[in-house]
DNA sequence: TATTGTTATACTCTATAACTATA
DNA sequence: TATAGTTATAGAGTATAACAATA
């Protein structure tokens, strides 16, 4: 018999263990948040601090803290943007990109690791539910954001 | 079609959501990690500071720190342990009893409102689905524990 | 001798506010 | 006047190492 609750609780489990596996599996020089910024410019390409604050949700002075260390370890770079003087365009380095593929390919084994030997038509509904919540988890935290202006 | 990286990707972001949701709705002077330690107080009990660092498998220094930031905040008490000098039993006060009770009927009804709809044979194999998910994800994250020993 | 908790020190992530250079 | 990024400052979470009191 699967509760809500046992669903709830499993789905955190779950989001423990994938933080966990990431953590654990960072080349020298990189932490958690450094590598959510470099799987950003990894799908964006080269892009700008501000763009950079606005996809990870955090502050441009926080973004200068983790380009500073990720270019002291020769992942990123620091460019002048071409057009306006006044921001830097943050481009993985050859190194970065490097690392960054490798980390797709594992990403990918992982994630066909997880599921392997699951029938296509389960597959089908499982990201189906999923999306379900996850939808509605998201209406959960906008309706927080509004009640707290 | 769902693809296992598709599915990967769900997961990750209901992560995020259920985190991020826990961290809005937090009450005044509680954060995300004296949240986790206050929870693990709320299902076992009182407990010494070194079951805490073991429960939230974090450095006994850490506990320290997270304690003294719940006592201010009245969460918790430091009390003698009655039988090992040592060691202290950390405490819910009253007003921590309540606010952690508070927490798990939000934290049920959250769980009943995420999937609420779903027939319960089609709960029923979420919940395996997960079980499967999370016992494969265990396995991946110990495998890198022992290649770095 | 081993264990419990603390002091000392340090690094990372995070934020806000004030400032500089450019738009 | 507004925007991009930095300096200054501060708080939270985390770690290791050395130390006191107790087992």
């Amino acid at each position: 018999m699967a509760t809500p609750e046992q669903i709830f609780d499993r789905l955190i489990e779950i989001a423990l263990l994938i933080e966990d596996d990431l953590a654990r599996s960072l080349p020298d020089g990189l932490t958690v948040a450094r590598t959510h910024l470099l799987w950003v410019l990894h799908q964006s390409g080269p892009t700008t601090q501000q763009s950079l604050a606005t996809a990870l949700q955090v502050s441009p002075r926080n973004v200068t803290g983790l380009v500073d260390a990720l270019e002291a370890s020769r992942f990123v770079e620091r460019r002048p943007h071409p057009g306006d003087r006044r921001a830097t365009l943050v481009t993985l380095t050859e190194s970065g990109v490097r690392t960054m593929d490798a980390m797709e390919r594992d990403r990918r084994d992982s994630a066909a690791e997880l599921v392997a030997g699951l029938e296509s038509d389960r597959l089908e509904q499982l990201g189906h539910d999923l999306d379900l919540v996850a939808a509605r988890l998201q209406k959960l935290v906008e309706a927080q954001i509004r009640v707290v202006p």
